[in-house]
DNA sequence: TAAGTGATCTCT
DNA sequence: GAGATCACTTAA
């Protein structure tokens, strides 16, 4: 099955838009010959300089550039020594933005989708495209509204209460994702 | 429930 | 340069 690829231009819209739009979307990754596609079930969004549970909220770091650049690149960071963290970059240039893919239909969990996709640090700053050897795809998946449910970030209790709350991590329902 | 793992960030 | 932290996972 094979897909429209999405361009730098539907990334760059408000955060939490694309967010939940990118539920149902496919990210597909191509590994020489190989090629592989799972649903997009899980993302979280990460918005602008105030949010506190963004890695942007104290400033531009070596680390975080990419959330300042314009949106459609990876931004790819390794947590707890062990696992990378896929997030795509939204939003216009130096508008620090990004979304985290917790989780797909055939792994879930952040860390454990980008085992599943053999992705790493290489990955990094590149643009979503095909010559990337990874993207994302719309193929015309559709999901019901009513199934999309959204709720708080996970792991962000360090940012307070006002940003720790904020529902902005979406999901489908009974699916890997609880 | 707690250990594992190492880059990054915030102090000296 | 040192010490703490961390957008997680696994085994128990």
């Amino acid at each position: 099955m094979r897909g429209k690829i999405l361009s730098a231009d539907f990334f760059n819209r408000p955060t939490l838009a694309v967010a939940k739009e990118l539920i149902g979307k496919f990210l597909v990754r191509k590994i020489g010959s190989r090629r592989i596609a799972s649903m997009i079930t899980e993302v979280e969004a990460y918005d602008g300089f105030h949010d506190r549970a963004s890695h942007a909220s104290r400033g531009r770091t070596d680390r975080n550039a990419v959330m300042f650049g314009g949106a459609g690149c990876w931004y790819v960071y390794l947590i707890y020594g062990m696992y990378w963290m896929l997030n795509i970059v939204t939003g216009p240039k130096d508008y620090p933005a990004a979304i985290l893919i917790r989780g797909v239909a055939d792994a879930s969990g952040p860390g454990r989708l980008t085992k599943f996709f053999k992705i790493n640090h290489r990955f990094n700053s590149k643009l979503t495209s095909r010559s990337s050897d990874l993207w994302i795809e719309d193929q015309r998946m559709k999901i019901p509204q009513r199934l999309i449910k959204r709720g708080p970030r996970v792991g962000v209790a360090y940012a307070g209460q006002i940003w720790s709350r904020k529902p902005w991590r979406f999901y489908i329902l009974h699916s890997n994702s609880k």
